[in-house]
DNA sequence: GCAAAAGTGTTACTTTTACACCCATGC
DNA sequence: GCATGGGTGTAAAAGTAACACTTTTGC
């Protein structure tokens, strides 16, 4: 008799936590439940495994059940396994994460499940440990952006200095010298300048500029220097 | 009828992977697997979640049961997921990891199952995708590394410099000047100078220091910089 | 013409890098 | 007495931090 019969097995989820970037504003996405319990309550995109799959394959589909999301590459961050975590059954959850530029995937997102961006600091009571789960992927975010560029992923294809500045100063809750930290990133020589503006938050306008190069291919000191007193 | 019943329940494992330094050399702790199938085979301490006990729970029995150890504070790694990670029965299994002092240790270590500390280029074949679970847990190492002084951690209570700079150079996979990092090191103020010397490594023999005061109560700018350019 | 955000330069200071020789000891 | 690893200093270069004023333009 193997020796695997002894031990209980247990439903196994995973939830999607996806941070997008819109109007200087860092937001999550969340949809409403529509099944019992907690019906109607705002939650992550979360589903359990089916069939052969694996975590990685079942939060690329569920995010697209769900938000109607593809093409998004997501990382996984922890797994929630406190047995009391979800009162109907005991259910452990691995949660994964990405960011994206909000306006980038705005036509892709599905509304079957009334899937709302909120910021950060608006986000409302969600279900089981799910307000646990943004608290775990900010910090992810935060160690992830410290050591990679990932921030450009959640940019659009154009960008103004001043839209990358509240970014960095939202993931790191903090705030830079806008002279330094414009400095910074033009003297890392990844960006290219556009003749066109933003005028949406200015009366002057704020040049937008593009990615120059593959980003993999530079040295990310630059970056990474930008959190370096953060944490 | 409760959603859920339609989906598969799922055998819910913890791997525990242990780092420990000694002799200049950072090393992985195994123990050789007493069940069919592959039984005598390498393997990280791992196990089955029972009754209500959460993943973190079940890690430090584990720990315990299989290798003697306790008061180890793991953390929690990467959980594997693949349908066919473990050809007897599907399983998903979630990786905890820890730096300890080997010697320290050393009397705690139970050798029902063979424990035994390897170098980590000579790790023999391992069971299942253990290999692949050192290597996540090798790249977690390096990143928490960059960003906090976990390394203090693995070292006994008196260490040199010398031993201290190989143990980075080890986990960084680099090399370092000796006395730029000395003086990094020893800048920090962390550090209390023993009367007492190692002649273990050479016959003039290095000093031993200890850490002078609680780790968490500074800026350790300088020891992410030691790892400032590795990655 | 004024409010509001964009853009830009300099200086003092700190940190990093590169580099070579003497020291203490056991054998 | 020599081989081995331990220990130390300095100068040039790079990067960081702190600081204020001008520009543009829509209203």
């Amino acid at each position: 008799m193997p020796q695997q019969l002894k031990y209980t097995r247990i439903l196994l989820a995973v939830d999607c936590l996806i941070f997008g970037f819109e109007s200087q504003t860092l937001k999550v996405l969340l949809i409403k439940r529509k099944l019992q319990p907690y019906q109607n309550e705002w939650s992550l995109m979360g589903g359990f495994l089916v069939g052969e799959e694996s975590a990685d394959e079942a939060a690329l589909r569920i995010l697209k059940e769900l938000a109607g999301l593809s093409g998004v590459s997501m990382e996984q961050v922890k797994t929630f396994s406190k047995a009391d975590r979800d009162p109907t059954e005991r259910t452990v959850s691995i949660v994964y994460s990405s960011l994206i530029d909000i306006k980038k995937f705005e036509e892709q997102i599905n509304h079957e499940y009334e899937a709302q961006w909120f910021k950060l600091n608006e986000i409302p009571k969600l279900i089981f440990d799910h307000t646990q789960m943004i608290a775990a992927g900010r910090d992810y975010l935060k160690k992830k952006a410290a050591l990679q560029p990932i921030l450009f992923g959640l940019l659009g294809e154009k960008f103004t200095i001043p839209q990358i500045q509240q970014l960095y100063e939202e993931v790191f809750e903090s705030s830079f010298d806008k002279r330094n930290f414009s400095r910074k990133l033009l003297g890392s020589e990844l960006l290219k300048k556009l003749d066109e503006k933003d005028k949406s938050n200015s009366k002057k306008g704020a040049f937008y500029y593009q990615l120059d190069k593959q980003i993999n291919h530079y040295n990310f000191n630059i970056l990474l220097n930008l959190a370096y007193n953060q944490q």
